[in-house]
RNA sequence: GGAGGGGUUCCCGAGUGGCCAAAGGGAUCAGACUGUAAAUCUGACGCGCAAGCUUCGGUGGUUCGAAUCCACCCCCCUCCA
């Protein structure tokens, strides 16, 4: 490996993808010293990964495209648990067979950013489930336990406002959770030689507590680094579209929603979350700011986002789809679709709807393909003229889709608001 | 187990017998302006075309009338044991 491969910490820093070092200086010597292994953990707590969590991800592979060996560590025993910092309320637990599922849902997802085949730093994958479940209660208690100081741990700003905000609490149950991932970092540092545990800022005080359990239990010095958490400019929630969560799974979030998700990325933004998501050159991303700023015309910054990450996480053909679809919406020339095309689209993932029997009121088209919530907002939706179908804006709830005014006789692009489209189909 | 404080529409949070489908803020959605940005402004924001209907932890009461009063139950928080 070459030298300037090692200073991982340096081009992490370039990319703004620094926010905490535990260990500073020594972390960088012990970092550029040779390849090391490095953890991540991901709790399973729904059946995908969603974009919030691939800024940690692809940091692990940042890490190994350094040299250095990665670990993508399941939460199968911590999922089962719930990570309280900075969680405002406690959680519902999930059942133990939902998450296994989760579990095995997140592994191909984990999976498909590392390398699993490249020497002696190939990725593991590995589950903390295979070395907490047959852990004794007492010897817990009495092993890994005893190192915490319960004074220390209700310290932590991460259950701050659990334990100090009125009307909140703590269970047992998560306020335990340091403690298992604690014991995670120092199993890993025991079974893999792991030293280095990497995960958002939300986990500095999950991993510096496994950075003095490791010390205390086995003598080994760990070090840590956190990722900032992604924010939006203008304040709102990143990873969340008017449909909701944006997923890593295909069938969650279609490649063609992920596409957008990115393509409407605000321009205060854009330029961090090339750094954070995407592999470009740093020095490349200054260059396309520069140019959009010299421009001054429409940004090019969220094309490539969108193009970059679509790819990373759906493929040529996942992007290619993407991009076909939204070129076919967005260009205006909806009525100039024929049928294959219209097919194509429903095929590359624009959401559809059947239409059985003859004619409809555009407002039920509303309501049923989903893009309405009611015949109510249907109606207002229209009174706004907010919807047009095949691309001509509809202007009275009479309006009815039948044969005759479909495309190819049974075809309707319906759009609801700017960005919205669904593909509506009538059957005989 | 004891004492006290709470559970209101997506979230926060007012409301303590009719003027309450329920203030205010946030989030969200639509329109205008734009670049499928941001900011700003306008509008919507339980369901229903409407008459009206269903909501304020649950169940049952009191009352002409309840989110508001009473009883019991469930859940949460704080302190004490």
């Amino acid at each position: 490996m070459a030298a300037s491969e090692m200073d991982i910490v340096s081009e992490l820093e370039s990319r703004q993808l620094v926010s905490q070092l535990a260990g500073g200086d020594e972390l960088r010597a012990h970092l550029a010293g040779g390849s090391r292994t490095v953890y991540c953990g991901f709790d399973p707590t729904a059946d995908s990964l969603h974009v919030g969590s691939m800024v940690p991800l692809l940091t692990l592979k940042r890490f190994q495209q350094a040299g250095h060996k990665p670990i993508a560590l399941v939460g199968g025993a911590t999922g089962l648990i719930g990570d309280p910092s900075f969680k405002s309320a406690e959680r519902q637990l999930n059942s133990t067979d939902i998450v296994a599922d989760w579990v095995e849902r997140l592994k191909p997802q984990l999976s498909q950013f590392l390398d699993f085949d490249c020497g002696v730093n190939s990725a593991v994958l590995a589950n903390n489930l295979d070395w907490t479940q047959g852990v004794d209660m007492l010897d817990f208690l009495r092993d890994v336990g005893k190192h915490f100081s319960v004074n220390a741990m209700i310290q932590k700003e991460s259950v701050r406002q659990r334990i100090d905000r009125e009307g909140e609490g703590i269970s047992f149950t998560e306020f335990s959770y340091m403690l298992l991932q604690s014991f995670d970092f120092a199993e890993l540092s025991q079974r893999y030689d792991c030293s280095v545990q990497i995960g958002g800022s939300d986990q500095w005080g999950n991993i510096t507590g496994g950075i003095d359990l490791a010390r205390r239990m086995y003598g080994k010095q760990v070090y840590g680094l956190t990722t900032p958490l992604v924010t939006k400019a203008d304040g709102s929630k990143f990873g969340k579209t008017e449909t909701g969560t944006v997923w890593i799974s295909p069938q969650l979030t279609s490649p063609y929603a992920f596409y957008q998700f990115w393509l409407n990325v605000a321009d205060a933004d854009v330029y961090t979350y090339l750094r954070f998501f995407t592999f470009l050159p740093p020095t490349r991303i200054d260059e396309i700011e520069a140019s959009d700023k010299a421009s001054g015309a429409r940004p090019e910054a969220q094309g490539i986002l969108a193009g970059e990450v679509t790819e990373l996480v759906h493929g040529k053909p996942g992007l290619e789809a993407a991009q076909r679809i939204s070129r076919a919406l967005f260009s205006g020339a909806i009525d100039s679709l024929t049928a294959t095309d219209l097919e194509q689209l429903a095929l590359d993932g624009l959401p559809s709807t059947e239409f059985e029997g003859g004619g409809l009121s555009i407002v039920e088209a509303l309501v049923r393909s989903g893009l309405a919530k009611s015949n109510k907002m249907a109606r207002e939706f229209i009174g706004n003229n907010a919807v047009s179908v095949n691309g001509e804006v509809v202007n009275s709830n009479d309006f009815e889709l039948s044969g005759a005014n479909a495309l190819e006789g049974k075809y309707f692009v319906l759009k609801r608001g700017k960005k919205l489209f669904h593909l509506g189909r009538l059957s005989q």
